[in-house]
DNA sequence: GTGTTTGCAAAGTGTTTGCAATTTA
DNA sequence: TAAATTGCAAACACTTTGCAAACAC
């Protein structure tokens, strides 16, 4: 049973449509380019730019500023996680578990780690008023 | 002993003006009055902004874009570090030992949490060829 | 005096927005 | 057809930079 690269594409088509009906969100040409390239593989960090980029270099023309509110739009659906890694850009995550992160700032790389293996003990009750939303750990590494 | 606000002051800017030598910087007078301000009590956090209203608010006249130069040099100074909460401002905090924070997004409030308060365990080793620079912890906080 | 620092205004970067044209259901 | 979405270009917020004038030593 060999696919071609035609029933392959269609295939990663149907399931990014399914998942964005899934997400409440209308799946416009433009939402499905981005869903099937986000959601091919595994684990992937995106900046707005890099998106932009990987869908223009496949010859599909979706505009910078529609990359940005499919971002955010996949974001709030639940569908991405905004990382905060540095302050002059914004990462997104498909990995939208328990998790954290290296971040190698010179390239602007992601790793994720994996939600069970680091634990934070000791986390002090925030000041009258305030709860806790999530801790976030980034494990900041430099080439060595 | 009693100490009139004239001699106060006088000892602040001494003190800044220590410091700064200290740390191989030229004590200009807008060098020493932005220390003065940021040590003058323990722990603060500022943005360019806050800390360019906080000198205007004084009466002194430094522009912002000195106020931004000198962020960076104190921080190269090893005065200042450097807190990454926000991907959209940049936060110095005069707290230069090993800490943590807490970090009230919408009111771009940071909060310390002191070094030995929290402990991180099972980071695990970065991949080949990269070494861990530093963990940091950011407790997000809403209002409850 | 000589090299450093400042302030201004301009440029730069990443991001958001207003709105007419287009697309989806 | 009605409502949602897109693309463009302009606007934005924050930050950096080039350079002449001012300053520190």
């Amino acid at each position: 049973m060999v696919k071609t690269l035609r029933e392959s594409a269609k295939e990663m088509t149907a399931a990014a449509t399914a998942r964005l009906r899934h997400a409440g969100l209308r799946p416009t040409r433009q939402r499905v380019e981005l869903a099937s390239l986000l959601f091919k593989t595994c684990d992937r960090h995106v900046t707005a730019e890099s998106l932009h980029d990987e869908v223009s270099d496949a010859g599909v023309k979706v505009s910078l500023a529609t990359v940005y509110n499919t971002l955010h739009q996949f974001t709030q659906a639940g569908l991405l996680r905004q990382v905060i890694v540095d302050s002059s850009r914004s990462y997104f995550d498909t990995n939208t578990g328990d998790h954290q992160h290296f971040f190698l700032e010179s390239e602007g790389m992601l790793i994720d780690i994996p939600g069970e293996t680091i634990a934070v003990a000791g986390v002090p009750a925030p000041p009258p008023g305030l709860a806790v939303d999530r801790v976030d750990v980034v494990v900041r590494v430099r080439r060595s």
